[in-house]
RNA sequence: GCGAGCGUAGCCAAGUGGCCUAAGGCGCCUGUCUGUGGCACAGGAGAUCACGGGUUCGAACCCCGUCGCUCGCCCCA
């Protein structure tokens, strides 16, 4: 038998409800900031993504899903979407309007990584980008929009964590200090802080290990070593966050795997566990654009991963709105009745209103089971009686009432209450 | 890439060498109730016990291999 690739999922219709609510929410709060949809091809020139996340990332080392495609080109499915939004914006000459421009999006993402809780080969985001505006107060309100994002699902046991890792400009220097400073503990450090110290130093400071931590908490801080320009974005983003009064914790620890980062970067955590836990990641790409060979333009944004918010929601408890299902089950009970039943229901979804029609081949006690089962508020009853007389018998599920009324009477009324 | 655990019907599972032609529960279907749901009762369908090999008179159960799933590390949403 057949089986969903490893690391991927089918999104069941019970589970629809979560997913519903998500993007509801997100579309909802995007719309209110003023952010367009995007969206762009699952795949695209492996280039691209080469040079945007970074040749020295685990994304683009290990856990793209590149190919070449029948026309000899290498292709890669997304593995995270701001690149393409990016590209997107080059290609449509999106300088040319009003600056900033700001977009959203819902895309599946590909990494072929090991799967575990809350980790997939195929996961799905929602990102929102800022392009055309280096100021700190858009920072700013794209973290509150995460921070607004998070309460509006519910979801009020999390962490905002904001850091700068400063620009080109400046954080060569302190990746040196960085050095210097964990080099001197050569000995204490696990195995894989050995090969971050030559691959990818910030990866130092987020080590989980006991020691490595420690060490971690002494280290330098980025946010102490910012060049005069990074230093007063740093400032003037604090205080603006502070103006508008929304908690978070500075945490001199996080970094982002992508290379792109500049200055801001921020997460979501959830409060309790740790593990795959990160909610919602971000931050600042000023160079990005120039890397894709544009203009220099600023940009920021953030990605949320759908998964792992349902996982959240679940785990907190949160109830989220039933899909709701259609009002009325049409019963029937005979030949005759069958297609009256049938174009019973049509009529009841061209005016508007949901119908399940039951199968036929039950009896009538089989129907009235699935009535129920499906939870509809009504059913409807037509039989051979009913045909005759021209009426139909409407039951009241949950009162367990029922009366028989002229068709056109019924519809009539189911007419006006959609209208 | 590294480490650990686990695979018995759609789901949850009992069973740890013969009484297993594999218990029970949920769910599904049918009947009791000849045209009326939720409850109850009765019945039914649904399992090559992940796959392959081995040990044994005998394997769901022990051993080896394979595959799959899950969890952790790395990394990330």
């Amino acid at each position: 038998m057949f089986r969903a690739p490893r690391g991927t999922s089918d999104l069941l219709p019970e589970q629809q409800k979560y997913w519903r609510y998500i993007e509801s929410k997100a579309m909802e709060l995007a719309g209110e900031y003023g952010f367009g949809r995007i969206d762009t091809p699952v795949f695209e020139d492996s280039g691209l993504f080469i040079r945007s996340v970074g040749e020295g990332t685990d994304i683009v080392e290990k856990e793209m899903y590149t190919f070449e495609d029948r026309g000899g080109d290498s292709v890669t499915l997304r593995p995270e979407g701001t690149a393409p939004v990016c590209r997107a914006y080059l290609e449509h000459g999106m300088h040319n309007l009003p600056q900033p421009v700001r977009m959203y999006y819902f895309c599946p993402v590909f990494r072929y990584e090991r799967p575990q809780a809350g980790r997939f080969r195929e996961h799905h985001q929602f990102g929102v980008e800022v392009l055309g505006d280096p100021d700190p107060s858009v920072d700013a309100e794209v973290i509150e929009l995460a921070s607004r994002f998070m309460s509006s699902l519910g979801l009020s046991d999390i962490d905002i964590l904001v850091n700068s890792i400063g620009d080109p400009e400046c954080r060569p220097a302190y990746i040196s200090q960085l050095k210097t400073y964990y080099s001197g503990f050569t000995d204490r450090l696990c195995e894989d802080c050995l090969s971050r110290l030559d691959r990818n130093p910030l990866r130092l400071l987020d080590c989980k290990v006991e020691t490595c931590r420690a060490l971690g908490d002494e280290a330098p801080r980025s946010s102490d070593h910012l060049c005069q320009p990074c230093q007063e974005h740093w400032d003037r983003l604090r205080d603006y966050l502070a103006a508008m009064e929304i908690s978070y914790q500075v945490d001199h620890r996080l970094v982002r795997g992508l290379d792109y980062y500049t200055r801001t970067v921020f997460e979501v955590q959830p409060r309790d566990v740790g593990g795959q836990s990160t909610i919602l990641g971000g931050g600042r790409y000023d160079g990005l654009i120039e890397e894709l060979e544009g203009r220099p333009t600023p940009g920021i944004g953030f990605a949320t991963g759908m998964e792992r918010l349902t996982l959240n929601l679940q785990r907190g408890g949160i109830e989220v709105p039933e899909i709701v299902s259609p009002s009325y089950l049409v019963a029937n009970v005979g030949a005759e009745a069958r297609p009256a039943a049938l174009k019973l229901a049509a009529e009841l979804r061209r005016a508007g209103v949901g119908a399940i029609l039951s199968s036929g081949s039950r009896a009538l006690r089989g129907q009235m089971r699935q009535a129920n089962a499906l939870n509809v508020p009504y059913a409807l009853i037509l039989g051979e009686d009913e045909i005759q007389r021209g009426e139909v018998v409407v039951r009241d599920m949950a009162s367990s009432t029922q009366e028989t009324v002229p068709l056109q009477d019924f519809m009539g009324a189911v007419a006006n209450r959609s209208a």
